[in-house]
DNA sequence: GTCTATATATCGATAGAC
DNA sequence: GTCTATCGATATATAGAC
């Protein structure tokens, strides 16, 4: 018996649950909710359909374990940039940025947010956890663009739900409309030798709108 | 014998057709590609499932058709903006600004959009029509970028489509993510009340980002 | 917990009369 | 061109042995 096998049962279970989760993820993804099939998913796994429905119950609660672990997967966003070492601007660019790289390192996740949209965020609502955890999105926003008001460098007729609406709104765009944007203007905009540019784009954006003055 | 029952048989037809695209529209956008159903789609109608297979032979057809006829409605766009007679940043954020009043008051179209992202842009591709008439969205304001720039009131190292790749990010997340944004930040994007302020805010990131200056 | 086999429902598509 | 009725394929979900 190697030690593969000795694992115990519940912890084979918790693995065979989460190798069900990410292909299902994957897949709802790939073909949104209904395009999605259970005997597909349960052929990329290495369980079975039976093990799908004995785990999960019913194909939309599958999706919404698929949700909600996507969901839990972008709380930590803001957590890697520290707000308090950077002059307001600076601070504001890399939020920008660390959004920017979450969502481009993660098509499946803007993808399944756009499925989600399709039929109106029935499930978004109906879990909990999805709500509070990612409503505190905006709190690290809130501190530093009350900071910069301040410090008379930002506007203040800004809250920060607006600035994440603009973040969000270019990052997710990247993801979620990458391929008729390349069918129609022929550029990629996930291209790696764009990354740069679009990246510091998204900084000037957002900043030069919080400071800047214009017509 | 009246006016109604008098029209031609092309002329039903024709109207049949209109009937069936404009159902199915609004079907597709509510429940996606795989989602939608045909039989609720003639059921909404006053044809039949018959007609629908006897006028577009394949559901796949039907959705290329409803498909060709949004992207068709979004050409003229830009024409409502009279570039010529406005300063560059006035122009610039009038350019933004339709694009921001079209999407906002067509979300059919902007749900079709994220659609046919999920499946990869593969019916826009199939379609020369949709690809070369939206191509052509980005024409004035390349106009309107190249006499900023060399007016020296527009910075020169982006171009049209990076522009418009901005201006769609921020009218697009309106509509195609209004359900979870709204569900998770409780605002509702196009909550009326608040569309003018959110029509000067694309301008001013729009107009900014070209013209200000920002660490 | 895991398998094979199958029930049940639904949906896209069609037959054939008029 | 338009109708009713129905086929055939496929999908979700379950039965029952081990």
């Amino acid at each position: 018996m190697n030690s593969v096998e000795s694992d115990s049962l519940t912890d084979k279970a918790a693995h065979s649950r989460n190798d069900i989760v990410e292909v299902a993820t994957a897949e709802f993804a790939a073909h949104g909710y209904a395009g999605a099939r259970v005997d597909e998913i349960a052929a990329r796994t290495r369980t079975t359909k039976r093990m799908i429905y004995y785990y999960f119950g019913s194909k939309e609660n599958l999706y919404l374990a698929v949700l909600e672990k996507a969901y839990a997967q972008i709380r930590a966003i803001e957590r890697t940039v520290k707000i308090d070492e950077l002059a307001p601007e600076m601070a504001l660019r890399k939020l920008a940025e660390a959004t920017y790289d979450h969502h481009t390192t993660h098509p499946e996740f803007i993808r399944l947010v756009s499925i989600e949209n399709i039929h109106q965020a029935e499930n978004v609502k109906r879990s909990k956890v999805i709500v509070t955890q990612n409503a505190s999105a905006i709190d690290l926003l809130t501190e530093v663009l009350e900071r910069g008001a301040r410090e008379g460098v930002f506007r203040d007729d800004l809250d920060a739900v607006d600035v994440h609406m603009m973040i969000s709104a270019y990052a997710c765009f990247h993801v979620a409309n990458r391929y008729t944007f390349g069918a129609i203007f022929e550029r990629d905009m996930l291209d790696p030798a764009l990354q740069e540019s679009h990246r510091r784009l998204i900084g000037d954006m957002i900043v030069r709108t919080l400071t800047g003055s214009g017509v």
